[in-house]
DNA sequence: CCCATTTGACCCCT
DNA sequence: AGGGGTCAAATGGG
């Protein structure tokens, strides 16, 4: 199986994940605020599965994701996506860790820009071939938000992912999380209006920590590497390979007999541990909004355990 | 010694 | 030729 439908299928199955997340707390008029940041992820996680998915299935992709694709033959095939981030804390670098380290490898000024922009690849790229990477540059606009270009997905897998095996300490690590995030949303946004933005996730943070006139662009790895390589997602599945899938991997294992297993299967095995079936997916039926200009065969997707 | 950052030079594309 | 992206030597920290 292609990397990229995996990578679509994993974010998938994390949408999944969010969904039954915010269906949890639809009904405690307390988790609102909690409500909308699941909300703003899965809005983000939705449309980076679509860029993947156009960008696997080789079609022109529009909007933001794949606009470079034509200007560079060396990165023409990995998918790139943005997201515009509100860097007004610096509070959120714990809880939204994701796990990957970035390695900063250049950093140029850009005509016409304010602000330079720092280049920055996985860590991983030498040991294990990882061509993650991302570009961040502060906007001219708004000088505090941060606009991230992520270029390629995740191949490696990094000893922080690794050790998030256990779901249940993963899922207790979100939720704690999310409720600190929640706390903090609901001290410092009142008055704020929420709205998704057409096609970025536009993220804030209370501003308690982040000196607005500090240089995000100078050295410091805590906050550089950690506090702007999270903003993907958060609570994003960490690893989007064959090799390191993990939320999809006993997945590929169970389907291994069955290649044309369904989406049921595959949203069932992937979030195996929460014992959810479809029913508990009514939410997702309520797709009539949606302008997905792209088909997703399920029946030709192939679970290869060759790598 | 290893790893990350900095930064000027270089490469590639338009 | 110019701009964006990448390389790699120098440097510093743990």
């Amino acid at each position: 199986m292609e990397s990229g439908t995996i990578s679509v299928l994993n974010e998938l199955a994390q949408v999944y994940e969010l969904a039954r997340k915010l269906s949890e707390n639809l009904h405690q008029p307390l988790q609102i605020e909690l409500c909308r940041t699941i909300t703003e992820e899965i809005i983000g996680s939705v449309e980076k599965a679509i860029c993947m998915a156009k960008a696997t299935g080789g079609s022109n992709g529009g909007g933001q994701y794949g606009d470079n694709q034509q200007k560079s033959k060396k990165r023409k095939m990995l998918p790139t996506w943005t997201r515009q981030v509100s860097a007004s804390t610096l509070r959120g670098t714990e809880l939204l860790h994701d796990g990957y380290t970035w390695r900063k490898y250049g950093q140029k000024d850009i005509l016409n820009a304010k602000h330079p922009r720092a280049y920055y690849r996985c860590t991983h790229r030498k040991k294990q071939g990882c061509l993650a990477m991302k570009q961040v540059q502060r906007s001219d606009d708004n000088p505090s938000v941060l606009e991230i270009t992520y270029i390629g997905t995740h191949t490696c897998s990094s000893m922080e992912q690794l050790q998030e095996t256990d779901q249940s300490l993963f899922d207790e690590r979100n939720s704690r999380a999310l409720v600190d995030l929640q706390n903090s949303l609901r001290m410092k946004t009142e008055g704020l209006n929420f709205e998704a933005k057409d096609s970025t996730s536009l993220i804030f943070f209370p501003s308690t920590a982040l000196n607005p006139d500090e240089d995000l662009f100078c050295s410091s790895p805590n906050l550089e590497s950690c506090f702007l390589s999270s903003f993907s997602s958060p609570f994003m599945s960490p690893t989007t390979s064959e090799s390191n899938c993990l939320p999809l991997s006993p997945c590929q294992k169970l389907s291994q007999g069955n290649p044309k297993a369904d989406l049921t299967g595959i949203f069932s095995m992937a979030t195996s541990k929460t014992n959810l079936t479809m029913t508990d997916m009514d939410f997702m039926l309520r797709t009539g909004e949606m302008d997905i200009d792209f088909p997703i065969e399920i029946s030709n997707f192939e679970w290869n355990s060759a790598a």
